[in-house]
DNA sequence: CGGCAAATTGAGGGAAATCAATCCAGGTGG
DNA sequence: CCACCTGGATTGATTTCCCTCAATTTGCCG
């Protein structure tokens, strides 16, 4: 069930407005902005977009989280991004999505119709350059993950997941470094298969041989504390104090 | 050995003007470029650029082909990028290089020192929307592959790759379709499986499937025989006219 | 011809997939 | 309140695909 709702929240209030699309954006770029957008709630599970389809809106992530996946005609599936609250979905300058996006946890997104939003675009620079920059990165994500999926062994791949998680976790919530994280998972363990490549078998052992050896702590099936992020950041194959800063 | 070369050589007679970051300049832009540009040359083997290097240049390949290609401390190694010509090189924002890029065959790149470039960038919308453009072209391509690594068989892997240099190639040289398609591999065995996430002997071994089956017929190591590019497709577990033109 | 790097082929082992049987928490209804 | 159901998760047994180690083979250049 799709709602709209919180139709005339302000950009100035918005907690994504320093991280988003809109980041770069002067007060009166802002208000063109804001007078073309809309909110939109998705339960968790709801597919926001199938891939192949018409895509009339593009948008951000306001809160929750979502998968962008692609699937081939067998089945198989790999998970192809993470989207987080300020990440942006959809593409200028294209039709049809690509990708499947389906909201693992109940989500908000701030939308923009698209033809709208590309005429804004091309007369302020200020976000085709934001967006580049949030493009660039996204990349750099995609390629850090290639090295994941074909040269980790499982349990690397597990700890690079966890680690990335929580760190990503970490930036948010902006807790001084140092002590132990705690963070939820905001994936199911087939969802977490589907990121790594691999099965949701393999997953849950390794969770359970990180937690015998002390890597992570669980309560539940989603609630991880990491008592030694270092560790972790050795169990993923990183260098664990190779320090730059995401 | 660093040559430079083709001190002067125009950008109207460029062979990749149409495709790469300059291909939506107007006159006077491409001027503007003209007069910050040169020429490098390199030879098949050498390393353009080392991961963690600063970065002074920008620029393009115009012809040869280059990998970019992470690393990990124990020396495994993932190719997460094929640049041929056209393709861009370098991040524009960024200080110091996040890959390893190495030239496979010899190579000329046309450069830009990267302060004046990124001016230009600045001036110039054209410059920096075609740079998102073909960011997010890279964007998908990474995320096709991430498919790849994490889902495909070994024999799937093998059959992606030789599509996609095949169809690439072909999307070079122009030729009329339906006919076999018959081009050379760029990549050693060893840079195969760096891009596949694979071991050489294993690449060896599908190669050799793939000869038996008739699916491929080679001659020497690198000349490459494509009878029916739609059986390839297939065996790559791809929809053989599953038809979105890139 | 010998020397060398790239590639092929073979034998054996191991990590992850597959198949299958519980386990567990949360929600429903009797 | 407890039995029952359901979907996610865990654990176990077995298989398979790919890696590892090792021996040739091929093509190329001096």
């Amino acid at each position: 069930m799709t709602l709209v709702s919180q139709a005339s929240e302000s950009c100035a209030d918005c907690p994504i407005r320093h991280r988003a699309v809109c980041a770069r954006c002067e007060p009166e770029e802002l208000d063109e902005l804001d007078g073309i957008k809309y909110y939109r709630s998705f339960e968790a599970g709801q597919t926001i977009i199938w891939s192949g389809d018409m895509m009339n809106f593009v948008g951000s992530v306001v809160s929750g989280v979502a998968t962008l996946t692609q699937t081939m005609e067998d089945g198989r599936t790999q998970m192809v991004g993470l989207l987080l609250p300020s990440d942006f979905v959809g593409r200028p300058g294209r039709e049809g999505a690509a990708y499947n996006v389906v909201a693992t946890t109940d989500l908000v997104m701030c939308c923009f119709r698209k033809k709208p939003f590309e005429e804004l675009m091309a007369r302020t620079p200020h976000i085709a350059v934001r967006l580049l920059e949030m493009t660039l990165d996204e990349l750099d994500a995609a390629r850090e993950w290639m090295l994941v999926l074909g040269r980790k062994t499982a349990r690397e791949k597990i700890a690079s997941l966890l680690s990335i998680i929580a760190r990503r976790d970490a930036s948010l919530t902006s807790r001084g470094q140092g002590g132990p994280m705690v963070f939820d998972l905001p994936l199911t363990r087939e969802a977490m298969a589907d990121y790594l490549g691999l099965t949701l078998e393999t997953v849950s052992r390794q969770m359970s041989a990180l937690k015998k050896d002390g890597v992570i702590h669980l309560e539940g099936k989603r609630h991880v504390t990491v008592p030694d992020i270092g560790r972790l950041m050795e169990e993923a194959g990183d260098d664990s104090d190779g320090g730059f800063l995401v």
